[in-house]
DNA sequence: AAATCTTACGGGTGACGTAACGATC
DNA sequence: GATCGTTACGTCACCCGTAAGATTT
């Protein structure tokens, strides 16, 4: 299982098609048929009841999409905290109190 | 970025060594190597401070790796809700009240 | 007939193992 | 000298695009 994969399922779940989820993803249809089915085999799971026309959520699909979510949404903090580092809004923040002249007294690291 | 990265940066992290989890993972030193390297690039952000014979987290890495963490957990308890639905313990329940003989009242679905 | 999903095939990218090198303990 | 990390290279699997086929509207 990897991010891509959940990428494509849960584009797949929100827009309950193939081709616009392909389109989403600036790739062809065939790919988002195959990374999906990749993915239901792996996870031992059908995802999705596809109907040759549409596609539905199985029951798996709906207890599936918000793990997957949650997933995604972790990911996306994890590059976020250092997208905010490389700003230097983030970091280790150690404070100091001057004791007397010249002689700081700081907090330990971490 | 990747959850196997994800994976192999953690295990990096706790091991403190490239060696040793390479072992975790089954695969070779240089696997790792290039995994993390790879990893880092895309992040635009050094992870680790190599010193040819150690290996250190940066600030970046301290930073990431509770982040990492949560990830990886989030898809575990992805994968975890599937098995459970595959062992029948989950699922969508639906309770329904007898009104009187043959005439039951069922909560709507989902 | 148009739209949608699937399968088959070829090409490029990525991951791994082997091997050789450099540096540190 | 042994250990640890890096680099170079060949191989194999995976992802994608193209193309053709099947089914539904």
């Amino acid at each position: 299982m990897e991010l891509r994969q959940l990428e494509v399922f849960v584009a797949v779940a929100e827009e309950m098609s193939i081709t616009r989820s392909a389109k989403r993803h600036n790739v062809v249809q065939s790919a988002i048929s195959a990374t999906l089915r990749k993915l239901e085999r792996q996870l031992g799971a059908e995802l999705v009841a596809r109907t040759t026309h549409k596609v539905e959520l199985t029951d798996a699909g709906r207890l599936f999409l918000p793990e997957a979510r949650r997933t995604l949404a972790a990911a996306a903090e994890a590059r976020h905290v250092l997208e905010q580092l490389r700003g230097g809004l983030r970091g280790t923040l150690r404070l100091g109190v001057m004791l007397y002249d010249g002689v700081l007294a700081v907090s330990p690291p971490a």
